[in-house]
DNA sequence: CATTCATCTGAACACTTGTTCAAGTATTCC
DNA sequence: GGAATACTTGAACAAGTGTTCAGATGAATG
């Protein structure tokens, strides 16, 4: 006789159905790794205001223009910001408003 | 005389309040970190519905229950999981209400 | 008390990632 | 056109990450 009467085909099919589709899955944590890296989530956190160039993102972070740069082109993959070009300037901005709501909850968790 | 009026002082001193700390930066970055793992963001999901011990959850994904349980010490580190012990087995469940909201919102992000 | 079950742990490995550096494009100014 | 500015790109490198494997732990069972 079993101390624990505890049913693993249940409990198995029941968190299988909360897991979604691989792809939703994959798309899903794609969006947590963008803003899992310091030096772009500290962009985004310098969009949240204004838009700004390049120049101005590097310097705020303290970064070279060229790490900047590279994490932007990431940014814009995933639709997090976009660009607008004026002269010689590319002025970037937040994409997506959902993206403050996300930053906002976890500090929420990190604050307890 | 410039073609553009760009305020660079403005704009960077601007952005440098949204910044907030370093520390809290990285603690931001950290628990989107530790969703942005395929492994780690499906474990969260299969608890969403209620506690499982560490065998159900290696069987829901068709991962080693070593790999698992590696995953599991971090989630429960930055408080996404909480365990239970009973007997042999020790289940698993969400510690934090936040995370889901955390879910929901990056897939309204990812749904455009 | 030896065995089995459920889970945990540490080391090793292949793989990924972010930065740097140097060179490239594109635009403005003289 | 040539120089300067603003940004982008690709390759290379060091550092970090997730999995596997083998072995260890602790609790229940006979």
């Amino acid at each position: 006789m079993k101390a624990t009467a505890h049913n693993h085909d249940h409990a198995i099919r029941s968190a299988r159905r909360s897991l979604g589709s691989e792809k939703t899955v994959v798309a899903l944590a794609e969006t947590f790794k963008v803003l899992s890296d310091p030096t772009r989530l500290k962009i985004v956190l310098a969009l949240t205001r204004e838009e700004l160039c390049v120049y101005d993102i590097a310097e705020v972070l303290g970064a070279t223009e060229s790490a900047v740069s590279h994490q932007l082109r990431l940014l814009k993959t995933l639709r997090l910001v976009k660009q607008r070009k004026e002269g010689k300037h590319v002025f970037y901005s937040l994409d997506d408003d959902h993206i403050e709501d996300l930053i906002r909850i976890a500090r929420t968790h990190i604050t307890e």
